[in-house]
DNA sequence: CGAGACATTGAATTGCCTCAAGATTAGTGG
DNA sequence: CCACTAATCTTGAGGCAATTCAATGTCTCG
């Protein structure tokens, strides 16, 4: 099992401003819909290391991430642990047409979500033909991104994965810094032990790696978490 | 690239009782929706090593496995590839609501598939809600077993891997194998070189596992190929 | 200020890869 | 039918990258 704090959500009232209504799925919706979707949509604020969704549970309701990252991870039984996914805003979480989670969903910072019950959802689902487009889209994107990491998992080294996280990380924050000439900065949004977890090295190794980076002026780190990658071409070179 | 034959596939002509009607998508379809699929459907015939779809082409058409393995793979500039998906019969294969590939399939074994062509499948995928489901479904999986497999690459030892692959492909050859007594017996539909690039190792480290296995007794091989797996119980406890 | 979590750095170990040499199999043509 | 070739696989020896173990450094918060 994964570190459980346990911190239960501060559970708020219907929030009819709530970020949902900007969110992925929710384009999808009319009127109507979102009326109905927002009325029965409740606010979870989570601490980092706090667990949203477990693995083998029933699944009663999924959610929309409105702000922060969650890291989605599988465990085996003597505790080694893999992310295998991290959702940022407005993504949505949850195994739709399932009964059961296959993974934990914990919070990787602090994470803000909107919590829609399963019920609501499938009829959401039932209704509304574009709204389970945009779900599969989202899914077919998972799918890709699992793929790629693949790739990242079983093929690079250490240097590299560290890179690629960097980047990967990178054009999340800012999806054009693809061709970006200017610098790219952000704050980390995983610890040391969670990115080793999402790259399968150790702790050590990530440190030892995010150092070389730093002495090749490849990125530079104030406070642990403030990465700046002065260019993104030099970051993608060293992707493998 | 990836080593490409180019055995172009041979081309019949519809085949009225191509097993593309008892495969996985097509039972989501009504009785004239699939003979318009049928009699727009074309089988292609592939060697080991053939490529199927390009990474990076145009989507001109989809397909449905009826028989073999096909290997999805992504590249890296330098040769290093990493296998990111088998497909099986009755799998369906292709980026839907895409319009352009993003890695390539090769056949593994000998293939045969049902070519669905892009338009025409898109016309049933509006038609169809059924359909889209199903297809919806099968995404699911792959991404599930997706994430699986990065558990696999990221956490196991070379040992774990094999055994793992080992027990993968016992699972899709007899599905209620998992709590099975009796010995299982298959034919491996992949060449030393395909588990590497699947697991993410080196053909030597292969090799030298299912060695140590067959010495541990956890399997038998007969002509390189025909793997006998006595108890599927003491293969478990090796997967780690 | 002190405690605890998180991160960095070093030294020693090991698991897997690389390189290299044989063994086995399948396919080919004399 | 059998030698010959090419491809695939196995096995061994040595090297290296990443892990493990251990110690130190840094930040945060009561």
């Amino acid at each position: 099992m994964p570190m459980s704090f346990d911190i239960s959500p501060s559970q708020a009232s219907s929030c009819s401003h709530c970020v949902v209504r900007h969110s992925g799925i929710c384009g999808a919706l009319s009127e109507q819909q979102l009326e109905y979707l927002v009325s029965h949509t409740r606010t979870g604020l989570y601490s980092p290391g706090a667990q949203v969704f477990g693995d083998e549970t029933a699944i009663t309701s999924y959610a929309s991430v409105v702000s922060g990252v969650i890291k989605l991870l599988k465990v085996l039984e003597d505790g080694r642990q893999q992310v295998v996914g991290l959702k940022f805003a407005p993504d949505f979480i949850g195994r739709v047409f399932a009964t059961d989670n296959r993974l934990y969903a914990e919070a990787a910072s602090p994470v803000q979500l909107c919590h829609i019950p399963r019920p609501v959802m499938e009829r959401l689902l039932q209704q509304s033909r574009p709204l389970e487009r945009r779900l599969m889209a989202e899914i077919l994107r998972e799918l890709d991104e699992a793929r790629e990491w693949m790739v990242t998992l079983g093929q690079k080294s250490a240097a590299e994965r560290v890179a690629s996280f960097l980047h990967l990380i990178a054009l999340h924050v800012r999806p054009d810094a693809a061709g970006c000439l200017g610098a790219v900065t952000y704050e980390l949004p995983l610890t040391r032990g969670d990115i080793a977890d999402f790259l399968g090295l150790s702790i050590e190794t990530v440190s030892r790696q995010l150092t070389e980076l730093r002495r090749c002026d490849i990125i530079s780190i104030v406070n642990k978490r403030q990465v700046t990658i002065p260019d993104m071409v030099s970051l993608r070179r060293r992707c493998g």
